[in-house]
DNA sequence: CTTGCACTATACCGACCGGTCAACTACAGT
DNA sequence: ACTGTAGTTGACCGGTCGGTATAGTGCAAG
């Protein structure tokens, strides 16, 4: 085929979609090859084995999401307008799947990282690697609103781990609630571990 | 046989175990039933089905930890104090699951709601069910905080809701870490969301 | 002794699991 | 036209899945 590999992008597509609405345990290979249109034989010429796509599937999510998150945390934006964005985009994000689906669907790399990271040591690290990647700009961020001197932090580094641990930990409760009403206080709460009073901007 | 339904104990306990250690769609009913030494037909004598186990592996889990929360969120010891202890009974229960496994197994109701909170109803009301009644030791604990000065709260069920997903995202973080370190400082964390400076007691 | 019942034991079910394989196709370089 | 190779196809594998069927056990009440 011309296109390089349709059939890679679009297994990696679809086992996306179908482990983030149920679990990695739950999807089976035939389910992605059939819902790509894809037979066996070409998923394992693609990829060597399950744990293998999910773990190329993550770094092709990560990578979707990118130029949003470059976008959000840009430095030419306020820090204070940056968590707002940040926030509202994971709201946002929750909110449209919720209604695609009918139910909270959480953080992919978290659902599938909690579920496997003790089974599965490729996968607990790549959810890790997108850990870590997430807090570089939550750190960069937290730097720049204590220059501007809307925080004090002499401690970025765990203060950035701390909002990641509320952040993820939100996205769960929602998810096992099942509800957006959780959800939707993320940013009042992100606010307050960081010990911003402000009401700040509108926004809308 | 005499003591009750030892079959019914056997079972809860060793399924809470395997599938705390890994996850529930990868233990299967002839792991559990192996290792608890039953046969299949008592299985489902005793249960009518594996997600039936599992809900009811939740409520034995749970109830087997009331005692210690009961001791733990005593009205008869400084809310301070609770806290701390609070966190504490969490690091080191997590600690001592690390030197057992050799891994981080984070909280089983979050792993397994997680898991399973889009596929199994049951199962997300039972792990939904329990996340209330830890904001019930929660919310108690922050009107406590507040009657004594320490912490200014309007919106105690909220701010009960963001110390719980706080909390529970640390475990989740660690867990995907696969590392301690991550929480041992929960108590800190806590400590910073509700905003309270003290360095406090040491109660090393 | 006999009946009834809670519980156990094991063989078994069809469906499905992740993964393999050899035959095949399409196309690039020669 | 010939060959090497990347990619495709679907039948097929042994094993395991959650769950069932049925025969058998020990025991207490009649």
């Amino acid at each position: 085929m011309r296109p390089e590999s349709d059939t890679k992008q679009k297994l990696l597509t679809v086992a996306m979609d179908l482990i983030w609405e149920s679990s990695y345990g739950s999807v089976s290979v035939d389910d992605i090859c059939t819902k790509a249109g894809v037979n066996k034989g070409s998923f394992y010429h693609a990829f060597k084995s399950k744990s293998d796509l999910a773990v190329a599937a993550f770094e092709r999510h990560w990578e979707s999401k990118r130029p949003l998150l470059d976008q959000i945390f840009s430095a030419q934006i306020p820090p204070l307008e940056r968590l707002e964005k940040y926030c509202q985009a994971i709201v946002n994000d929750q909110k449209q799947k919720y209604q695609s689906f009918g139910k909270m669907l959480g953080c992919p790399f978290c659902s599938v990282g909690s579920e496997l990271s003790t089974q599965d040591e490729k996968i607990r690290q790549k959810a890790e690697q997108i850990a870590v990647r997430s807090l570089k700009y939550l750190e960069s961020l937290i730097r720049d609103l204590a220059a501007e001197g809307l925080i004090e932090a002499k401690d970025t580094a765990e203060l950035a781990e701390e909002i990641l641990s509320y952040v993820t930990g939100v996205l769960m409760q929602a998810k096992i609630e099942n509800s957006v009403k959780h959800v939707e206080r993320l940013q009042h709460g992100v606010m307050r571990h960081l010990g911003i009073k402000s009401p700040s901007s509108v926004t809308a």
